[in-house]
DNA sequence: ACGTGGAGTTAACATATGTTAGCTCTCTGC
DNA sequence: GCAGAGAGCTAACATATGTTAACTCCACGT
């Protein structure tokens, strides 16, 4: 493990832990990272139908799970610094989508077995476990209300509230606005359009203040419009915080 | 608990774990539901925000779980007899969404502190609890990458294909087709479209001699063209089993 | 029998989005 | 410097979908 791994993998704990741990149960789960790698070329961590017995948690960069339908490319979820990418591997086992890396990323691997260590011996860590699954979950079910409910402009719109606010989370936010990798393909396969009509919707957010999205930078403009356009309302993103688990 | 009810609640061991259990586990876990209700007029189970105590398993009818956006309805899930509808509430215990009832159904209602009794005391039946929570995010990404990938027809014709399949696990799909009382405005909150143009869709699907969904109830007349229609594959509602939990 | 309301249905029109085809720009490698 | 590749960008046109406004049909209560 490098030296500066430890202190990011804290951000798992900063983004969906918080303060809910114990220290002893903050050093315990930092000590579940068993191997760090970089890549820095995009990369398929994880394919479709793999069985896995290990899990991977992002450090640094991005990472997308993908699914691939008819030779188009589907983006179902995005993940930031802090993230458990697949934790739900270890329960489900077998994937039913890829998971990919964007950009630059460092990504520590987690065996199976300390997992389950973990699971028979520390019941506040487990159900920590559990918690961050359903706060995927919970993050999937407003995609599909986004989906449902947003035009192109508004789907873009929540994407970039969503990700602004996760990032802040864990300290990877700026004043007004931050670092993101996407190309406007990427983009569209998560909004669920075509790239020409992202470009589109890109060029009407910039020219109407709104974000300026460019050079892998994102600025938000205005932040009211942004998350009246997109919908936005970051409750989904907090479950009730495992601070009142019982 | 009324008289049938126990051999109804048992679809939540056919459905979702199957053969996995040990017939001590399964007695136990039917013997966590506390009361069973019956709703036959729409009802609202549960509201967003509500903070819960206890869960609730479907055993007969129809629930969806809904968001309501700008006066806009949009359903992210539905769930058939055997589900575990908001087991997610335990650990969030707070809940994003509502939980809305369809037609006429029965539900049962788990106390929170016999979830936690039984993580405490019995893994396998944990971790098969976690299981079904992780088997509706895969869900949710299905849903997810037909929202993304899927014009409104072949929207349709997924969610028919998923509902028949789910329906099939439980002993309830027939073998033309299945019961399904939504409204075509609930098919359009479930497919992100309008009812009007779910009504285009419905008309289509039935004359081009696919589907033909009509008082409530839905006849397949070509299963291949459905599943193609709506890029079905029934992979993901299966994770691994948890046949395979080491 | 009658009225009422919800579900289903259709038409005409406006708009968002997909498709195809190209173009420019900026890197990177040679 | 140059060629190539990928990203960004634009235009013209075809299509899917949303919107508004009706109308029918059927179940229900009075």
């Amino acid at each position: 493990m490098t030296e500066d791994a430890y202190p990011r993998t804290r951000r798992f704990l900063m983004g969906r832990s918080r303060d809910a741990l114990s220290e002893r149960e903050k050093v315990l789960l930092e000590s579940v990272v068993d191997k760090v790698e970089r890549f820095t070329a995009p990369h398929t961590v994880l394919k479709r139908g793999d069985v896995v017995d290990q899990s991977t948690i992002l450090i640094e960069g991005t990472i997308a799970r993908v699914i691939h339908e008819d030779g188009k490319r589907h983006i179902v979820a995005l993940h930031v610094p802090g993230d458990f990418v697949d934790l739900h591997g270890f329960a489900l086992k077998r994937l039913d989508h890829d998971v990919v890396s964007i950009g630059s990323v460092q990504i520590g691997y987690v065996p199976h077995e300390r997992i389950q260590a973990i699971l028979e011996t520390e019941p506040t860590l487990a159900r920590m476990l559990w918690y961050s699954t359903l706060l995927d979950a919970a993050m999937h079910r407003e995609w599909i209300m986004k989906l449902e409910h947003l035009s192109a402009d508004g789907r873009l719109a929540h994407l970039v509230a969503e990700l602004w606010q996760r990032l802040d989370f864990v300290g990877l936010a700026g004043e007004n606005g931050f670092s993101l990798p996407l190309t406007q393909q990427e983009l569209a396969d998560a909004c669920g359009t075509t790239s020409i009509h992202m470009n589109r919707v890109v060029k009407k957010l910039r020219e109407t203040g709104v974000v300026d999205i460019s050079r892998g930078q994102v600025t938000v403009l205005d932040r009211d419009a942004l998350k009246d356009l997109g919908s936005f309302d970051p409750a989904y993103l907090y479950g009730s915080g495992p601070l009142k688990l019982t």
